[in-house]
DNA sequence: GGCAGCAATAGCGCTCACTC
DNA sequence: GAGTGAGCGCTATTGCTGCC
């Protein structure tokens, strides 16, 4: 299956136009065209499209769900979307977007997932809609339109990070469990650093974009310093990466200790007799703390 | 069961501040 | 002046709750 590409965002206009009418999905300018994003040239009164929101966010949901599931071998893991895992905190109010799990069940157990995916996607190219002839064209990518991708939008970070951190300090079930955001757009340059310090901090694993050619002319970041940021090119190297995820014995751990207690600390699980049990008496200590 | 009210979520237009 | 980033606020949608 490939990643996102403009024939996605095509095939989601011509669905969508089956369950709602053009002016729920495009804006109508002053001289009558029916347009996905206000361009930035025009000058014309303007609205704002809400009756899209919903459309976009089930349709990428979806659309995440099913490539995830294609990438998967292993009969043992399933792909749920709107997941609840009370543990978490993550009930119907704010379900998990995605996770993989080792059941097939809405409502999960913290020890039955593995991965938690945040999906932050929305249409990254302008549309034109031609009533006449049903046709949906491209007319230029996001430098080109007013509107801008949830991933270079700093409050729809800010919002995925808060979600994020809302999960990572619900329950120490948490700490074994990745949390990645999907998006199909780059990381604005001002959350690149903050990206790399939340994976190097252990918050969230990744922030992944899965539109390998955001622009029609010209190249993209491919990733940040500490891989915070990542463009996935090809659903290999997704699937490389997600691998990696459930292949890594992760555990997040947090404090705010003075030096001579965390020295106490590394001395008391020093008297293990492995790296392993070092480790896990440590964040044992930690977590007592 | 049906309805109203409320809160939460989501995407995106708008304005302001800052930088070049 | 143009471009960019940050963040506020708007509104459609959805789900929950309480009341009748």
């Amino acid at each position: 299956m490939n990643l996102w590409n403009k024939n996605q965002e095509k095939l989601f206009f011509t669905e969508s136009l089956k369950l709602a009418k053009a002016n729920h999905l495009f804006y109508l300018d002053e001289d009558g065209r029916h347009l996905a994003y206000w361009p930035k040239s025009y000058r014309g009164v303007k609205s704002t499209l809400q009756s899209r929101n919903s459309l976009i966010g089930n349709y990428t949901e979806n659309w995440v769900k099913n490539l995830l599931k294609s990438l998967i071998s292993d009969e043992n893991l399933h792909v749920v979307n709107q997941a609840r895992i009370p543990a978490l905190g993550i009930t119907s109010r704010s379900p998990a977007d995605i996770v993989i799990s080792t059941v097939d069940k809405k409502i999960l157990k913290a020890s039955e997932v593995k991965v938690i995916f945040e999906v932050k996607m929305s249409i990254v190219w302008n549309w034109q809609y031609d009533v006449e002839s049903n046709e949906i064209l491209e007319i230029g990518d996001y430098r080109t339109h007013q509107g801008k991708p949830s991933f270079t939008r700093s409050d729809s970070i800010l919002k995925a990070i808060g979600k994020c951190i809302d999960i990572r300090v619900s329950n120490f079930k948490a700490s074994k469990i990745p949390i990645i955001v999907l998006g199909n757009a780059p990381l604005s340059n001002g959350f690149c650093k903050k990206a790399d310090y939340l994976k190097s901090a252990g918050i969230i694993q990744g922030f992944w974009s899965l539109n390998p050619f955001p622009l029609n002319h010209g190249n993209t970041r491919k990733t940040t310093p500490k891989s915070g940021f990542l463009r996935m090119d090809s659903s290999m190297e997704l699937k490389i990466h997600l691998n990696r995820l459930f292949n890594q014995n992760l555990n997040f751990f947090s404090g705010m200790q003075d030096l001579e207690s965390l020295g106490q600390y590394i001395e008391m699980a020093d008297m293990e007799d492995n790296c392993k049990q070092k480790g896990l008496k440590f964040l044992n200590l930690l977590k007592r703390s």
